[in-house]
DNA sequence: TTGTGTTTTATTGCCTCC
DNA sequence: GGAGGCAATAAAACACAA
């Protein structure tokens, strides 16, 4: 397959203890006389050969008992016993040492990609396989995005969070609003019943009264300049009026067949959901 | 001690770029 | 067509409650 690429396995298994070369070429085997990463040396902190490593190149002293290293690193390391549990037991995957993981973590900082260089360079301070170090950067940079990922929801659902408080509050607002102008249009229908009783009854009046038309404008506005109301009625309704969005009041001439049930075509939803338009209803 | 969930290391397959 | 990046995933290591 194109692009298809196939590294040798650094997790030697039992079912490879009849391939020896596939071991040794993964995981090199020192001498007993021989410094375990000469390179290492000078150009490290000694914590760092101290401590040792628990990753599969370098082996981890906490398991070293049980180690491949301890095999050879001791002077009996003709133990039949311990080569046969090496070559015996499933190789399993170590972790890296902390100190390898901030060394690796201060240089993912400083660059999060990974030049040939660089990876060759830290694959030789870290004692790890440059194939090692590149997972790692490719990992760390797949945490990353998924942390990035995650401030990002946090950071819209807050928004959405706020911008729905708003929703609602302007909800209730409308409801408070359409249930003043309804008392108010009540009481308007009741004083001109009382007037048309007395005989006063005026014909522009009773026609505006009389019909089914929405125009709440013209009956308030008719109220507004000619009535008895109370000051604070008067107020009440003005703000009423203030409040309301243009659409609600449509001019005369826009009669016949619009429906203003909706808000302007350019209004924005903030990406409620259909049903939330409710806000824009404003049906008796 | 053990079951279970999370994190870390490593592999695989696909894609893009040069 | 090879190198390297990424997403998805496997599997080992680890943490921790019961």
């Amino acid at each position: 397959m194109a692009g298809r690429r196939i590294y040798p396995s650094n997790t030697s298994t039992v079912a490879d203890s009849n391939n020896l070369s596939v071991l040794i070429q993964s995981q090199r085997v020192p001498s007993s006389s021989e410094p375990l990463f000469p390179h290492i040396q000078g150009s490290f902190p000694s914590s760092f050969l101290v401590s040792g490593t628990r990753s599969m190149v370098s082996f981890d002293g906490v398991d070293r008992n049980r180690s491949f290293f301890r095999a050879f690193e001791e002077e009996d390391n003709g133990d039949d016993d311990i080569l046969d549990e090496y070559f015996h037991r499933t190789e399993k995957k170590r972790r890296l040492s902390v100190e390898q993981v901030q060394f690796l973590e201060k240089s993912f900082e400083a660059e999060n990609k990974l030049e040939p260089e660089r990876k060759i360079q830290l694959a030789k301070d870290l004692g790890l396989q440059s194939r090692q170090v590149a997972i790692w950067f490719q990992n760390r940079r797949a945490r990353c995005k998924s942390k990035q990922l995650e401030k990002d929801y946090d950071s819209l659902q807050a928004d959405y969070n706020s911008l729905k408080a708003d929703y609602d509050n302007l909800l209730k607002e409308k409801d408070k609003l359409k249930q003043e102008v309804l008392e108010l249009t009540d009481k308007l229908s009741m004083k001109g019943k009382e007037k048309a009783s007395d005989g006063e009854e005026s014909k522009a009046e009773s026609d505006i009264l009389d019909s089914d038309s929405p125009h709440y404008t013209d009956v308030v506005q008719f109220e507004l300049d000619q009535s008895d109301l109370s000051q604070d009625e008067e107020d009440n309704l003005s703000k009423a009026m203030l409040h309301l969005p243009a659409y609600v009041f449509p001019k005369l001439e826009d009669d016949n067949n619009n429906d203003y049930s909706d808000p302007p075509a350019s209004s924005c939803s903030f990406g409620f959901p259909a049903d939330d338009h409710a806000l824009w209803s404003w049906d008796y």
